[in-house]
DNA sequence: ACGAGTACCTGGCAGC
DNA sequence: TGCTGCCAGGTACTCG
């Protein structure tokens, strides 16, 4: 199957490119403010029950995920790059990865929830149409986060060495750092004035440490405005308020990049997926 | 170990 | 208006 094929005919019997609203999906920035709400309504609250949906995730959890959890105590809610993590008394952890289309709902309906947890009378829900989302009790080999010191130009620079994949698949590459996502690590590289195309290995150093504190800087600018929402099967908090960060992209989702100039998709698909880059900007 | 390709899923869109 | 089929995305898997 060739997603490129229908784009790739001679000019003129090409169809515009589909302009497919551009959606938000859950990165470290929406998960951190996930995290935060969670944290604030929850911590310290006793889990009373919960239950798996019928209709559950494309991987389905464990039957067995919630018991034993009922009567402990919710501690803390951490994040690891786009994971949330529960911890109870007890050492025990829930984690859940939020996918593609999964949101944490306080009350709430939803035909497409699959998790719900009850906390005495508030309830976690989570709703996820698409399925992509997952709950366990584990977390996979993750690299460094981002926003953390072990995140540094001279870690990226080495992580690069010798990698021929291009630079946008590596920044996504959840064991190089935790967190990325395509829209992050697109306005990073635009940020960075790099192409999404580019080998990792061809990468200099002076590149490596750009790229390095444009990720810090696009993470923490979105963070602080809560995450981006952008179109309707879009990110929203517990609260199902949207986040405000998409006023910043200066990349994902336009047609014309803060700079300016009209984007150019890239011809490659890059981690399977199409990539948005400005050509006079990034190199 | 690495890189490319693909399955998973479904709402929303273009094109007919 | 209604139908069909494409496309988006993150992760985990296979294959060479």
């Amino acid at each position: 199957m060739s997603r490129a094929g229908s784009r790739l005919g001679p000019p003129g019997s090409t169809p515009a490119p589909r302009a497919a609203e551009p959606n938000t999906l859950p990165e470290l920035p929406e998960v951190e403010t996930v995290r935060r709400a969670v944290e604030r309504r929850l911590k310290g609250r006793r889990f009373s029950g919960g239950s798996i949906s019928a209709v559950t995730f494309n991987r389905r959890p464990s039957p067995g995920l919630l018991n034993g959890l009922s009567g402990l105590r919710l501690e803390k809610v951490l994040r690891r790059g786009k994971y949330l993590i529960m911890r109870f008394s007890g050492n025990r952890v829930l984690t859940l990865h939020l996918g593609m289309s999964g949101r944490l709902v306080f009350g709430g309906a939803s035909p497409h929830t699959r998790l719900i947890l009850r906390f005495g009378s508030e309830t976690l829900r989570f709703i996820d149409p698409r399925r992509f989302g997952r709950a366990g009790c584990a977390l996979p080999r993750l690299g460094p986060e981002p926003l953390d010191k072990g995140f540094n130009s001279r870690y990226l620079y080495a992580s690069l060495r010798g990698r021929r994949a291009p630079i946008k698949a590596l920044l996504m590459d959840q064991r190089i750092v935790a967190g990325i996502g395509n829209i992050y690590a697109t306005e990073a590289l635009f940020e960075a004035g790099i192409r999404p195309g580019r080998a990792g290995r061809r990468l200099s150093r002076w590149q490596a440490r750009r790229l390095c504190a444009s990720v810090k800087k696009v993470l923490r600018a979105a963070v602080s405005l809560r995450g981006a929402t952008l179109g309707d099967a879009s990110y929203l908090d517990p609260l199902e308020r949207p986040g405000k960060a998409q006023t910043r992209l200066k990349v994902y989702g336009r047609t014309a990049g803060a700079c300016g100039h009209p984007l150019r998709d890239s011809r490659k698909v890059i981690g399977g997926r199409r990539s948005r880059y400005c050509p006079k900007c990034q190199k």
